[in-house]
DNA sequence: CAATTAATGGCAACCGGTTGACAAAGCCCT
DNA sequence: AGGGCTTTGTCAACCGGTTGCCATTAATTG
């Protein structure tokens, strides 16, 4: 016994522990049924299974719970049953503003029913995401995942295991909560129209991205209907830096309107345009997607294709919830509309001087 | 293009179960013990207490772990030791950009330590702040409160029950960690006494926020040192719709450069400024705090007192994660520098025409 | 070479709820 | 009053790790 090793016995102020679990630490289903008179396992039921226990017993315990300050341990909780009353919400990126309100939606109606959001990040890296949700899947009910980057074949795999909900993306057999871009682009593109465009550039996004290409197929389709032509430009990064430098191909094609992967990048391209010293929109018009936070800071503010990302995250909630709980399984895709926000950044050509 | 789905196993789903926990649940000690040869518990203390075991079963144990795809049940090991491997951060908004970088650092921090990282939002009340801590208390092992709105007791009151820290805001007795406002402020106000202004306002926040109070003393004092006069406004929410509506008080006091608690009523203020066709910088100054995302997206680009959200969340994470493994207790506040971002939106008072 | 000591693995008792099986008690009916 | 059925509470066996204590075994030392 080399250790000053001291035993339970009653060390009066020890200065080493301070969050001790000294005395009176939390009551248990025991305690309570000490004070109520019964057996634990009553306990255990009024607490639970509502109607499995008289209602005399019942506010008995009940009282008890409530004068002992009561409060159940997740984890005795979750280790017989798997049930752990938390899901976790998977994003590329924290920091873009495209998640906020997915993460803010999905947190507030998963509080409203009761249950913890456990959030993680990939770093834009299917890799990282894969090590993250296997992470997860040990301590939650369900996953959900934004706009995630890992192949269709490891999400069905994760969702084999447990529920899981993709937000952003398509993918077979999985439930999907999915913004609908067809409508938001039409009005875009017959706003462009009407306004003297011609030739419409697209910027895509990142390769693995399933949105850009549903965007890019939207614009393709929308041009066509009113008659445009439409080229599509790659960027290197969906960010404001990404947008800056595709400023140069933008220009290149000749092209009197853009539309951009999302708001960053059309924000970037927006700043290089004028800091080249065209003029937004009597040049050129720029249109964005999403409608971050933000995108009416600029000026003139941007004219944006509006995914509803908080509904996105409360139904992609919902969704998740309704499989844990439902006898029968809904899973399918959920769509959502889009819309066009016309600000500033969008609108007549005006004639070359 | 869309892939034609490639049934692995051509095995009809099961229509009732799911995911069941059928037959192949997930590994346990006992599983490896058996494979190993060794009894559970020597697996237990292979997998946790380094060099408990001799290198050779060490070996045994970690070979037959791995054939089985072993993953340790956090419920299981959260029950007996109370240790959850997860904390808890609690921010105000979680739309509001300025916790964005603070969550971030913190994840990124938590992720690095193998902690995972639990988000709840308080809404800007003090009450539900406190249900959601209450509420973490039981799954965490510890807090990170960001912003915090309810009282200093309260708080105290949790830290008593396990590691608590504070990001921008001081709590006596509490380790905390905030950004120290002076530096910055006093780079700001150098740079508008050279400019020619004589007059500055200050845009406070909401009346709880500990954060408001330091900087309208650092603006004070500041002032005092350049021989400025300095003036306060108050502003109904310290959002960009506040900015805005404060604009009317800060034309009428007459100054002629103001700082605002934070950058979304900088951006507020100034796109109504705008809008009534002043000119800035040249007839009026603004200058925010924070320098969020968007803060350089405007027209002029803002300038703004950086805090460093990021190193706060990390820091702050840092200072949980020692708290609740060191030894010792270097509870103290992390005081983070501040720093001037020079943009646009400040600048040389042009003479009146 | 025997004896003392350190390293190592096993046993079993927890941690705090949940739940299937069952018995006691209460109810209705003829 | 007795038989069948429903409610209600109890017992005990888990869930999957952790850890104090003890018995072996190996290593060190006089």
């Amino acid at each position: 016994m080399t250790e000053p090793k001291t035993p339970d016995a009653a060390a009066p102020a020890s200065p080493a522990k301070k969050h001790a679990r000294d005395g009176k630490s939390h009551a248990t289903i025991y305690d309570i049924a000490k004070v109520a008179g019964v057996n634990p396992s009553t306990v255990s039921r009024a607490l639970s299974k509502p109607g499995r226990v008289s209602a005399k017993t019942q506010k008995l315990i009940e009282d008890a719970a409530a004068e002992l300050n009561y409060q159940v341990n997740p984890f005795a909780r979750a280790l017989p049953t798997g049930r752990t009353n938390t899901f976790g919400l998977i994003v590329a990126d924290i920091t873009n503003p495209t998640f906020f309100d997915i993460i803010r939606g999905a947190q507030t109606t998963a509080t409203l029913r009761d249950y913890t959001l456990v959030l993680a990040e990939s770093a834009e890296s299917g890799v990282t995401e894969l090590t993250a949700a296997r992470r997860m899947m040990a301590t939650v009910d369900g996953l959900i995942l934004a706009s995630p980057r890992m192949d269709d074949d490891d999400i069905r795999a994760l969702a084999r295991d447990k529920p899981v909900v993709v937000i952003n993306r398509e993918v077979d057999g999985v439930p999907c909560v999915v913004p609908d871009v067809n409508k938001g682009i039409s009005e875009a593109v017959r706003s462009l129209a009407a306004n003297g465009h011609t030739k419409v550039a697209f910027v895509a996004g990142p390769p693995q991205s399933w949105m850009s290409a549903r965007r890019w197929e939207g614009v393709q389709a929308a041009c066509e209907w009113s008659r445009l032509e439409a080229v599509r430009l790659e960027s290197s990064k969906p960010t404001v830096d990404g947008g800056r430098q595709v400023a140069r191909d933008v220009r290149a094609t000749g092209a009197t309107a853009v539309l951009t992967y999302n708001d960053l990048l059309a924000i970037g391209l927006m700043q290089e345009l004028q800091a080249a010293g065209l003029v937004v929109p009597d040049q050129i018009s720029i249109v964005g997607f999403d409608d971050i936070f933000g995108a009416d800071f600029t000026t003139p503010p941007l004219t944006t294709v509006r995914s509803p990302l908080g509904e996105c995250g409360s139904g992609a909630t919902t969704l998740l919830l309704d499989l844990l709980h439902g006898t029968g399984e809904p899973a399918g895709t959920l769509r959502v509309e889009t819309e066009l926000v016309l600000r500033g950044s969008s609108g007549r050509l005006l004639p070359a001087g």
